[in-house]
This record gives structure tokens, sequence and C-alpha cells, in this order.
DNA sequence: GTCTTTATTGAGCGATCACTCAAGTATATA
DNA sequence: TATATACTTGAGTGATCGCTCAATAAAGAC
């Protein structure tokens, strides 16, 4: 009976997480989003209910699929592999929109405004931080590094360093693939 | 002849910082500083000419002010000292609008409009850096580190990390004291 | 005192913000 | 084909944005 909607609602939302992800919050202005998107204020509205909804999704989207892709590459190289290659993986992408992580940079944007996509953006921090405590544990069960350290605070350290690395890529004086390999080395030592 | 200013113009380019540092350059409308300076638009335009010409005021301030600090700092204690307390010296201050670097945020807020600020806070953190680089060379011209290392890559590494620890430190899920002290233990290994 | 010069005031400018809604259009079912 | 049910359209909402400017007030020079 009803009518069908004439666009891609997945490659949409793809659509509107790079946009905000390389303007942020307040950068990207609904016109923004309806040349990008190719709607009208209607349709963007029936479709996704404000531009902080749609936001929401994007954030959810960004992080579900950064968890998917660590814990593929985990699969793949072990534990210990992967801590090291990340660093270097998330300032390699030629494809993205911003070498910053849109998390970091929403919860900077927000936090101070009390926004709720500022605590959204947080617990999506906290979900990241427990993938990286979960590879440090399973790296010292197989041996790859000393037992004796906390995972947890290795974890939060880890996380930080990659906020600085991801935050430095975007300058141009900063030359962000030896940081990445200087904290890639800081593994070995553990 | 003339009449002079009722106001402490040192005093409202140091308040107008601490807003724009919390709130970020879109978050911080003119009533917000017309509020907090107790300035009317008239007197805010005579006295700074724009919202953009006061923020870049505050920035250069900023910078001005964390340079002597640390500089300060490195008289008293020498460089791999004053090195290894500035971690926890940028997350223990009790009385600063943030935890994260102004000009970061500046920098993450701005650069995608390709907006001047941008530009002008990363000149700053590019000075920055050379403070860095420059205490990381006296450390090893007095034989605190090894002299083997490159001192403009440990300092941009070191920048690094202190942008992730103070963008952490946000954060109320982290332990940033523990990250700091971390960030200032690797610094006896070099 | 008068004059000159600058500071202060606040109404209001055009532009843009996120968003609404009534009207028009297309499609699946009956 | 007729009807019901969405989707699409875009002019337009009130609010807020950064900012202007003419009017008024105050203070030093004479």
């Amino acid at each position: 009976m009803p009518r069908k909607p004439e666009y891609d609602r997945e490659l949409l939302i793809s659509r509107a997480r790079d946009l905000f992800w390389r303007k942020g919050w307040a950068g990207t202005s609904l016109k923004d989003l309806e040349r990008e998107l190719n709607l009208k204020p209607g349709s963007f509205y029936a479709a996704f209910g404000s531009k902080d909804a749609l936001y929401a999704l994007t954030l959810e989207r960004y992080a579900q699929e950064g968890v998917a892709r660590l814990m593929t590459l985990a699969d793949e190289l072990g534990p210990l592999e992967t801590l090291k290659r990340q660093p270097q993986a998330v300032i390699d992408v030629r494809d993205t929109p911003a070498r910053a992580c849109m998390l970091a940079k929403t919860y900077a944007e927000l936090q101070s405004r009390g926004h709720d996509l500022a605590d959204k953006a947080s617990d999506l921090m906290v979900e990241m931080k427990h993938c990286f405590a979960t590879l440090f544990r399973r790296a010292q069960e197989a041996g790859e590094i000393g037992s004796k350290h906390d995972a947890d605070r290795l974890a939060a350290r880890y996380q930080s360093d990659l906020l600085g690395l991801r935050m430095s890529a975007e300058r141009n004086d900063v030359n962000a693939a030896e940081i990445a390999a200087d904290i890639a080395a800081d593994l070995d030592r553990l």
C-alpha cells in the first residue's frame, strides 16, 4: 500500500557520519545535511526525527564499526600484534574524513554543554577501552606481555595515547608515523 | 580630553579565554560574552573588534602563559624533572575551566572549516612543541637522558601524549593521574 | 562654565539556525 | 481503476547568530 523511500537509509547514515565526523556537531548545519544526503527538510525529519537523533545513529555506527574492525584484526593477528598495528592503522586510512576520533571530538565539543551526545560518546569510549583491556588481558594470557601489569591501566594509557596520536595526525607539522611507531614499540617493553 | 574605559581589559581577556576554553568557539555566543564580560554589544565591538579577534587574543594569552609556566618550572627543577612533572601539573589544576588543551580544542573544532583561528592554534602548538624539544635537548646536554634520541621526535611524542592525557582527564571514567604517572615514568627509560 | 573626544547604551539589522506542515506525488492493495 | 498510505516538496516558522549605529553620557582641555 505505501510508497517506498527513494533513498538507501544505511548509505545516508554513513554519509552523515562522515560529515559530522569532519565538521563537528555545531559545524554541520541542516543545510549541509540536506545537500549531502540529497534530502529536503520534510524527508529528513520523516526519516531521522532530528539532527541530534541522526548524530546519535552515526556515533553508534562509528563505534560499532571500530570495534568490529579491531576484533577482526585480533582474530587474524592475535592480541599483541593487533595492539601494535592499531596506531599505524588509524592514521593510515585514506578514505576517512578525519584522523581524529569522532567520539573524542564529539565529547570535547559537547561535554561543557551538558549535551546528551557527549554522554553517548563517553559511553562508547568506555566500551572501546574495554576492548583494549580485553586484548591486553589476552596478550597476558598468551604470555606476550608480562602478567604483572594491570590490563585496565594499560588500556587507559593506550587509549589516551591513541587519542593524542589521532589528534596529532590532523596536524601537518607532526610526523604521525613516528609517533605511531613509538607507541607500538612501547608495547614490546611490557 | 577623552573618557576612560570602565573595564579592565586584561581581566576581560582572561575571562573570555576561560569561556572560550570551556565552551569552544561555536559554543560561545556574543550573548554569553556580553553577560560574562558585562559589556553591551557596542562596547564589546569598540574594545575588541569582533568575536574572532577576541578569540585570537585569548589564544595568544593562553599559549604565552603556558610557555611562561613551563620555562619558570624548568629554571627551578631542570629540564627532565620539568618534563616529568608537567603531565601531573596539567591535570592537577583546580581553577582552570577545562583539562583539555585550548589549542587542541580550537584546532579540532575549526580546522575543517579552514578558519584562521585553526592556523593560529596550530602555530602556537608548534611553538609549544619547540619548547618541549628544547627541554629534551637540555636534558641530553645535562646527561639526564640518552644522547642518541632525536629531541624533536621525543618532543612530538611527548606533546601527543600530553594531548591525549588532557583529553582523557576530561572523562570521569579515566584515572588521569595513573596515565600521567606512566607518561612520566617513560621519560626515565630514555 | 564650553568644547572636544571617547565610552556606553540598546534597539534592531540581515543572515542563518533547527525545524514544521500543508500540499502534491507516487505506489501497493483491493 | 479507485483508494489508502506513505514519501517528497519547499515555503515559511520563531529563535538566535554576529554585528551596527545613532543617541546619550562622561571626562579632560581651555
